[in-house]
RNA sequence: CGCGGGAUGGAGCAGCUUGGAAGCUCGUCGGGCUCAUAACCCGAAGGUCGCAGGUUCAAAUCCUGUUCCCGCAA
């Protein structure tokens, strides 16, 4: 099939590869314009870009899709099918209209679960037990077209956002590769969505959903960190520093300290008391430094007893 | 040239301001104590103090340059 990419981040990646691979033919590839980013504020590609030009394809980076010019240069393409994974801009009905078999989109939720930007890092922060990965078939509203092909995967204990990302783009890149088959043998039986979500929207994360409310329970604390890492991940103030906060577990215990409160400090762990429960924290980072073990980090830091985060 | 922290035996740190014999808490190895132990006691090995220059009688420490790591910011 004729076949125009749209997408952005590494998640992205794998499905670009996974089309290739299939021996379709990528007429273009469109990507956000290259954005400073890093220490020293680089211009940097974004990864799908690194891809496609390795790859020797066309890429277009409009500020907008909705620019001037862009929508025909899409209408001389001519393309069967847009592929939309993870791209960062709004689509109009123009461009969902434009190709044969519509705009096609992976997305890392079971829809019509987690709707928008963050599924994934929201369905950990919430503590799912099943997540997944949906192929779509766009309209106008925001993953809220027909489903094309759905896929459930169990989530780990110790998940985090990275690892379930890891899982689901390679199982977003096989799932649609698969759905591009049955569009074109006419075998795909698009189901309507409900109208309602059974989830708040998974809106973007932002560096400040990764501050640690130490009144709340352990558990959600713990969820949050698995939920905010590789990024922004969970943290906290120590000393007018930010702690990052990585790998922690949960004890059913309460001390009468107040939250944020150091309650001990081991090799085990550095238990912190929240609104209920402990967060037995493992592995950690404080601000200028690499993340290290709590075993390590005692042995520099002299966080005692008593202590207080947040 | 966006702002800032850091690089010291295997790990995490102190020492740098006010140059003058390489230290702390661990780990490792050997021995002891013990029913036993990640506990305790004794002993040992292991470091060109990121790299390159400079100042000095003398540099981990002061000066210059450079590489790498990290936090913020985006």
């Amino acid at each position: 099939m004729k076949i125009v990419f749209m997408g952005t981040p590494d998640f992205s990646v794998n499905t670009l590869e996974a089309i290739l691979e299939a021996g379709h033919q990528v007429a273009a590839v469109v990507t956000q314009p290259d954005k400073t980013k890093g220490r020293g504020k680089i211009l940097q590609a974004t990864p799908v870009k690194e891809v496609a030009m390795a790859h020797g394809l066309t890429v277009y980076q409009p500020k907008k899709v909705r620019e001037d010019g862009f929508l025909e240069k899409l209408k001389k393409i001519h393309p069967d099918v847009i592929v939309v994974v993870a791209f960062g801009q709004i689509i109009p009905g123009t461009i969902l209209k434009l190709p044969k078999f519509g705009c096609i989109n992976v997305h890392a939720s079971l829809l019509p679960k987690y709707r928008g930007a963050a599924p994934i890092q929201w369905a950990l922060i919430n503590g799912e037990e099943v997540s997944g990965v949906t192929i779509m078939r766009m309209d106008a509203g925001v993953d809220t077209g027909d489903i094309l092909s759905k896929e459930e995967i169990l989530l780990e204990k110790d998940e985090t956002s990275s690892s379930l990302f890891g899982k689901l783009r390679e199982m977003g890149a096989r799932q649609l590769v698969q759905t591009l088959e049955r569009l074109e043998d006419g075998t795909v039986q698009p189901q309507k969505q409900p109208a309602e979500s059974s989830t708040d929207y998974a809106r973007m994360i932002n560096k400040a959903d990764g501050l640690i409310n130490w009144r709340k329970d352990a558990k959600s604390i713990e969820r949050l960190i698995r939920g905010m890492n590789p990024w922004p991940s969970a943290f906290t103030r120590m000393k007018g520093k930010n702690l990052k906060i990585w790998k922690a577990d949960v004890l059913q215990q309460d001390s009468k300290l107040a939250p944020g409160t150091v309650v001990s400090a081991g090799k085990e762990g550095l238990s912190v008391q929240t609104g209920k429960g402990q967060l037995n924290i493992l592995e950690l980072q404080l601000e200028g430094k690499n993340r290290m073990d709590v075993d390590a980090f005692l042995r520099g830091c002299f966080q005692k007893t008593g202590a207080i985060f947040g």
